[in-house]
DNA sequence: AGCACGATTAACT
DNA sequence: GTTAATCGTGCTC
């Protein structure tokens, strides 16, 4: 055992205001551990999706089979499929039956790197994890993967705290892809990044 | 039962 | 800069 063995995040920083968490979990690091093989990534960047007011969010719709991972307690994986063929990773965050989420859209990979280039196809380093869907590809999520709980290590798919970074090196913006989200929601500054990383998305 | 659209990506012009 | 790929989900009829 190392000496200073790391954990899986604890549920209680989950439990908190979904802004505070995503920016909070930018630094840290995402594992993902299969058959003994470790793929892990430093979250360079993160979106907040905040309750059934917030028209962005998938629980604008209310409670459906595919949200109710939201509505549960925290700290869980919500991973849902889009656009015919892309899967995103969240983790639920705040109370049990308030509906909210940190996307996971980016990571500077660190471990395992050769086995996630195999995953995404061969891939440059930057192109391996700098997008939410290039991420769960990199790291083979997908839909078996929902309602993982993230704070036990038996899951197979965690996140271990990281470096701290200085405020100065967070940077926030509005989320990325809302298409024709009616404002306020739109410009939510809830997108977090870590300023100037070269495996930020876009 | 049918429809419009999507928290995207890769491959174009 | 634009656009096709591709299908689950939620909404309407």
């Amino acid at each position: 055992m190392p000496l200073h063995a790391t954990q899986p995040l604890p549920r209680h920083f989950y439990s908190r205001p979904t802004q505070t968490v995503a920016r909070e979990l930018l630094g840290c690091r995402l594992v993902r551990q299969v058959n003994g093989t470790r793929l892990t990534g430093v979250i360079v960047e993160a979106e907040a999706y905040i309750g059934e007011s917030d028209l962005a969010c998938h629980a604008k719709a209310g409670r459906t089979p595919r949200t109710a991972v939201m509505y549960g307690p925290p700290g869980f994986a919500y991973v849902y499929f889009t656009y015919g063929m892309h899967w995103m990773l969240n983790v639920v965050t705040e109370e049990k039956d308030f509906p909210a989420a940190v996307l996971l859209r980016a990571i500077e990979p660190l471990e395992g790197i050769k086995v996630m280039q195999r995953l995404r196809g061969g891939k440059d380093l930057r192109l391996l994890g700098n997008g939410p869907a290039r991420l769960t590809q990199a790291l083979g999520i997908s839909r078996a993967e929902n309602g993982l709980d993230l704070c036990v290590s038996e899951s197979g798919l965690w996140i271990e705290p990281g470096e701290r970074l200085p405020s100065g090196r967070i940077a926030a913006s509005p989320r990325i892809g809302l298409g024709q989200t009616p404002e306020p929601w739109l410009s939510k500054p809830w997108r977090y990044f870590v300023d100037r990383s070269p495996f930020v998305s876009r």
